[in-house]
DNA sequence: CCATGGCGTTAAGAAAGTGTAAAAGCAGCG
DNA sequence: CGCTGCTTTTACACTTTCTTAACGCCATGG
């Protein structure tokens, strides 16, 4: 079953939208202001976030920036306007499809399966490194074909390493996409993680290696 | 065809310059004092400014204060060799690079490409001269397309130095950019991690030369 | 010719960052 | 309530990086 987050700070639209999700199977949660949608986001995790782009406080295209800053999830605009040019900044600014208020149910959800199914087909469901398979559909791993037991956080760690498998990525970059954010400390617990799955990884896979004061890198041996 | 301003009250040196100029193809046009100097850039929106610190009435490094105020125009500063108090004073006020009188008009000529072509070459993840890239994003150094090691401060220093590639940069630049704040010694330190950074490069790549009494210069060889 | 100042180079101690283990919080669950 | 598995905290040895200090070199100028 898909979570689905609502970011709209009218409740009447809420509600509706609430009502349509849920009766195609969605679990939803929702949050009426841009800066409560982030937390929100970061929090549950969702596999879909429909965004209005009419908020008050937080601009709607600078709560989809932020989220952008750490999450691929699918974003689906909802815009009351009917401006060319909001839509397009928000496609540019990472949004994968708009729809225009008043909308057609059946067209909304027509809309959410489609950005759904092309996130999965876009970046394949698979990263493979050497030896090392990662099923992000499932959230299962597996080394040298047999199956790597991780817990949520490491499997996390060990996607964002293997998405950049070869290159560094930033203790920074690591601490906003596990983390999301929502820790104050920079790396102290960060440690701990990597050396479990350099553990649990052992001598046969890739290698995870510590670039100091940079952050860590994949390597295929 | 580009547009270049000279502001010198000597005669004789504007029509040195000005024919040196006029034989590579600048547009050109003078002002023997400050104050007429920033008049006619105000008005001919030169692409390039020539500028003598030596002047009688406003001050050389007035002129280019006042002129920065409103202007981002490369400014290249002609000075007596001795004054270097005063070049570095003009460099760390937003000029781009100085050439000391008497010059070659070949070393001249260079300086002034090297400071127009930087104007369309920046805001990139990617700073790239000669055999030498750096990866902003990922914090990668590379030399000759082989992976070039280098610790944070090593990073940061070559960073400033790339970004204003042939151009000097002052030694107070150099630290407030990469010491942001802390500002401890001038450049007791500074001198070792510029030997480093010369040996991780070797002969293959470009040089960081030094001027003396002013700062250091990424030159591509 | 020697003094001077700025620079290159090297070595060693100080500081910062990292690996590792063990213990302490923190949920969910019988 | 006391498990159990996961995450975070704590502590300390260890490695890498940074800073400091000393010395030799070269150019400039008396």
């Amino acid at each position: 079953m898909s979570k689905a987050l609502i970011i709209d700070d009218e409740q009447q639209m809420r509600r509706l939208l609430r009502m349509v999700l849920e009766s195609r199977g969605y679990e939803v949660c929702e949050a009426a202001e841009g800066q409560l949608g982030l937390q929100e986001a970061a929090f549950h995790r969702p596999d879909v976030v429909l965004l209005d782009l009419g908020l008050p406080g937080m601009n709607g295209l600078e709560v989809l920036k932020r989220l952008r800053e750490w999450s691929d999830v699918p974003v689906l605009v909802l815009s009351v306007r009917d401006k060319e040019t909001i839509k397009v900044e928000a496609l540019e600014n990472g949004a994968d499809d708009y729809v225009t208020k008043p909308f057609g149910t059946a067209e909304l959800l027509a809309r959410l399966t489609v950005i759904q199914r092309r996130r999965f087909t876009r970046q394949s469901a698979e990263i493979v490194v050497g030896e090392l398979k990662l099923d992000l559909l499932h959230h299962e791993a597996s080394l040298d074909e047999a199956p790597l037991k991780l817990t949520p956080t490491e499997f996390a760690l060990l996607k964002v390493l293997a998405e950049h498998a070869g290159r560094i990525v930033t203790q920074n970059q690591i601490m906003k996409q596990v983390w999301a954010g929502q820790t104050s400390d920079p790396s102290e617990g960060l440690r701990v993680h990597i050396n479990h799955l350099r553990k649990k990884i052992g001598e046969s896979g890739p290698r995870i290696v510590n670039e100091p004061g940079i952050g860590y890198r994949l390597e295929d041996s």
